[in-house]
DNA sequence: ATCTACACTTACTTTTGGGTAAGTACTTGT
DNA sequence: ACAAGTACTTACCCAAAAGTAAGTGTAGAT
C-alpha cells in the first residue's frame, strides 16, 4: 500500500465522483489489477495466504498481500490469523463481498454474450463462480 | 489514446489473465476512471459530445474524448456524426451497451447496501438507471 | 473584427499502479 | 548446519493513466 497524497487533482476528483456515482464506488473497490482475480479464487470458499500465490501464479507476494489488505479494509474479505508458528492466516469473504457475487455474475454474463460476438467463449466461467 | 506497448511484462500479464477471467474481461472494458461516469451518462439516452462535457464539470476534454473513442473501439457506444457545421455528434449506448445495464444495475445495488453500512446513501441512483 | 461554440487534437508533466528483488522471523525436516 | 516453508515487508524502478494547457477549423452572433 503506498501512500497516497491527499491533496491531489486526481485524488479529489475520485472522491468526489464517488459520492455521486455507485458505480464508480464499485469500480473503487473491485479494480486493480488483481482484485477480480483474487475475488474469483474467494468465491468457492476461505483459502490461505500461500493457496492463493499458489493458485495466481504471475502474482507477485506484493501485489497479493496489497490487495488484500485493501480489500480488508474495504470490508470486502476477513483475514484469519491463528497464532501458531509458521503463521496460518485465511481469507474469506465477507457478508459485503459474499454479496458482490450478484455483481460478478452480471459481469460473466455479459463478457460471455459479449466474448461470443467477437469469437470464442471463456472456458473457466462454471467452475469459477457458484 | 495513448500508444501501448505491445511486449511488456504488465501488458503479457494482463491479456493473458482476460482470457481466463471474464470479470477481468468485463474491468477493462469498464475500468479507468471515467468511463462508468461516462457511461452513467448515456444511460438514460443518447448525448452530445458536449452535453457530456457540461454533465461531468471534472473530466478534462482529452479523458472525455480518449475514453469515448475507447468505448467506441470496444462496441459500447455508437457515435452518430451529423455533417454540419458546428458539428452535431452524438453517442448513445450499442446494443453491448444496454446489455450493460444489468452489469451496472446490479453495482448500484450493491453500492447502496455497502454505503449504508458505513452511513448516508447516493442521490442520484433513481435518476441514473432506468 | 473579435468572440463564442462546436468537436476535437497535440505536446508535455505528474501521479499511480504494478513489477523486481531482496530481507524478516520463526520452525520443521534433512 | 542448512534448506524450505510460513506470511509478510521494504526499497527502488518503470510504464500506464490521468492532468494541464494550448491549438485547430468553421460559422454564426455582436
Amino acid at each position: 500500500m503506498t501512500a497516497v497524497k491527499e491533496s491531489s487533482t486526481q485524488n479529489h476528483n475520485k472522491t468526489a465522483n464517488q459520492l455521486q456515482c455507485p458505480v464508480t464506488y464499485v469500480m473503487n473497490k473491485l479494480g486493480g489489477h488483481w482484485k477480480p482475480i483474487i475475488l474469483y479464487q474467494l468465491l468457492n470458499g476461505s483459502k490461505r495466504y500461500s493457496e492463493l500465490r499458489r493458485a495466481i501464479p504471475p502474482i507477485t507476494e506484493k501485489m497479493l498481500i496489497q490487495h488484500l489488505k485493501q480489500m480488508e479494509a474495504d470490508n470486502l474479505i476477513i483475514r484469519h490469523a491463528e497464532p501458531v508458528v509458521p503463521p496460518f492466516v485465511t481469507y474469506r469473504l465477507s457478508e459485503a463481498g459474499e454479496e458482490l457475487k450478484t455483481v460478478l455474475a452480471a459481469m460473466v454474463d455479459w463478457a460471455e454474450k459479449d466474448y461470443q460476438r467477437t469469437g470464442a467463449s471463456f472456458e473457466m466461467v462454471d467452475e469459477c463462480l457458484n
